[in-house]
DNA sequence: GTTACTCCCGTAGTCAGCTACGGAATCAAC
DNA sequence: GTTGATTCCGTAGCTGACTACGGGAGTAAC
């Protein structure tokens, strides 16, 4: 089930994914979305693979992720290039999860804040930034 | 204990925070950090808190966040502003849980890719995409 | 078969976030 | 008290990620 193939053209891709036409060309030029053939003297068409490429990149880029950074992510699930994929993995993978505890570090202090704030005003020092100057160091990150 | 708040140049500051005097300058036309009165025909001096905000800021950027919603997050823990403070604070909290839940779907999704990369290599279908192109419709996040 | 939209494709402009430059003032070492 | 590095401040340039423009071709509706 859940087979169901629909064919769109950019326009319809662009609307469906909530992004516009131009930037979708822009994806492609970067090569991280593919340009399907286009149906000699007529129009390109796109499935909803490409649409849950372009989901994909959009939540990428709203964590942080640059546009190389997401490319390397979406070569790595292509399958190939099986030897740097895994390292690349693994690194990727210490990356996300140093978001991960960064974010909750940044979860529990706004938790705080939003529990505390008008009740002790005049509390100075706050444990927002506090939850994040020490222990991250955030070293080099691919 | 912990109480040694030394007093460092901008130069001094750039190299603690692993950051360019010029970055830190334009945080400062910015407004997300403040510039320290000028002791009279002399040189500005920052402490250990100036520290603690840039890494704050370096952090939450890695994290996805612009530097609008850095200088939000700012005001919320600067104190004043009690009432909107709860609110953006709220806010900020469904977009950090939000951010928390994506990254541990690609954290699963690169785990998986990582132990069966070259095991069952042809599997085209790939978790990491997969996990990422539902039940996100990235909402409108401040 | 004409009208109105959409696609194609290349090039140019925009915005955020830096990064570099230049010239005067300040400081640190000798 | 001179030299060499830093600070200060304004302004200009750069990179990543779009966003807009323009003109010709395809397509859909009447």
């Amino acid at each position: 089930m859940s087979k169901k193939p629909r064919s769109m053209t950019i326009g319809a891709l662009a609307k469906a994914a909530n992004i516009g036409v131009e930037t979708i060309r822009y994806y492609q030029r970067r090569g991280l979305v593919a340009e399907p053939d286009k149906p000699y003297g007529s129009i390109r068409h796109y499935d909803d693979q490409a649409l849950a490429r372009l989901q994909f990149i959009r939540t990428a880029q709203w964590l942080g992720f640059s546009l190389d950074e997401i490319g390397g992510l979406l070569t790595l699930q292509d399958g190939t290039h099986c030897d740097e994929a895994r390292v690349l993995g693994e690194q990727k993978l210490a990356s996300v999860r140093q978001k991960i505890s960064s974010l909750q570090r940044i979860e529990r202090a706004l938790d705080g804040l939003v529990q505390e704030c008008c009740a002790q005003r005049g509390n100075v020092e706050c444990p927002l930034i506090t939850s994040l100057q020490d222990g991250l160091e955030n070293s080099a990150f691919t």
